[in-house]
DNA sequence: ACCTAATCCTGCATGC
DNA sequence: TGCATGCAGGATTAGG
């Protein structure tokens, strides 16, 4: 599933690759979870030029020449690709976006999760707002003390859970979640007011850390995801508790176990991570 | 404040 | 072989 180092990955392919193309058409296959209206959505993008693209969590904002943004979640199983001008949509293709230039892009989807949805300027920077996204955990602005009182506000939430909430630190997911406490030796069970403030740091560390390795290895290919150019994301490689169950812990041998948290599926070394 | 379950959807694994 | 069942989950929402 895409999350930070996923999206941001993403987001440098698209920015090296369509930044300054024209957008000569627009093509919609299934417009169920496309904002605003199929026809109005055509006519707002077609013709525009596109900008630049951001990212806020997970979610990609594209701006284009008229001042709106086109913003994009791939939740699940999104992807947005880069093909060679021309190539067919596949079956699980829903927009095709044909730009002048080597590419077009396609948006793939084949859970239907994510959506397109297009603002105006001042209503995409509302709904940017209206999203209380949490710090970007690879700014310099994000310190362990704002990490530290933020959770705080939340003593009895389970760690794990409040990690995906996006509400203390933007862009995590599953992957990033598990590994991060792994690596951090908390169990994902454990109410905030029980960890230990050098245990805390030692997490916010591993959350920086894991990120940037990810970012740096182009995301993980653990389950659906390939980045624009469909390549491979390396950190898949790397993964110490994330799809790891039955294998043994990299740090004592044990068997990683897997179960339910908060309605998620979640791995953790259950010598390490103890409750 | 905190938890659970349902919702959106399809591919894939399982079982008979 | 093929058909039915159920599981997976990011984020939101409803209800306890």
């Amino acid at each position: 599933m895409p999350e930070l180092p996923e999206v941001e990955t993403i987001r440098r392919q698209l920015q090296r690759n369509i930044v300054n193309k024209k957008i000569n058409d627009v093509v919609v296959r299934w417009g169920k979870r496309l904002e605003p209206s199929r026809s109005k959505f055509i006519e707002n993008v077609k013709g525009r030029t596109v900008k630049s693209i951001e990212r806020r969590g997970k979610l990609l904002r594209i701006n284009l020449s008229s001042g709106w943004s086109i913003f994009v979640h791939l939740k699940m199983t999104g992807k947005l690709i880069l093909k060679r001008t021309g190539t067919e949509p596949t079956k699980h293709t829903h927009v095709v976006f044909k730009l002048n230039g080597k590419y077009d892009v396609h948006w793939e989807d084949f859970r239907k999760f994510g959506f397109l949805k297009l603002l105006s300027k001042e209503d995409a920077d509302k709904y940017v707002e209206s999203w209380n996204f949490g710090p970007e955990p690879l700014d310099p602005s994000f310190t362990f003390s704002k990490f530290k009182m933020c959770l705080n506000a939340y003593p009895n939430a389970k760690i794990k859970p409040k990690l995906l909430e996006q509400k203390c630190i933007a862009g995590i997911g599953n992957i990033y979640a598990v590994e991060s406490l792994w690596s951090a030796k908390i169990h994902p069970l454990t109410q905030i007011k029980d960890i230990p403030e050098d245990k805390l740091k030692k997490l916010f560390q591993a959350i920086k850390r894991i990120l940037k390795t990810a970012i740096a290895d182009g995301g993980t290919s653990a389950d659906n995801y390939f980045d624009a150019h469909g390549g491979e994301g390396k950190y898949v490689y790397k993964l110490k508790a994330y799809k790891q169950e039955g294998k043994p812990c990299a740090n004592c041998k044990t068997k990683i176990i897997k179960e339910k948290i908060g309605g998620r599926g979640t791995a953790y070394c259950p010598k390490c991570q103890k409750l």
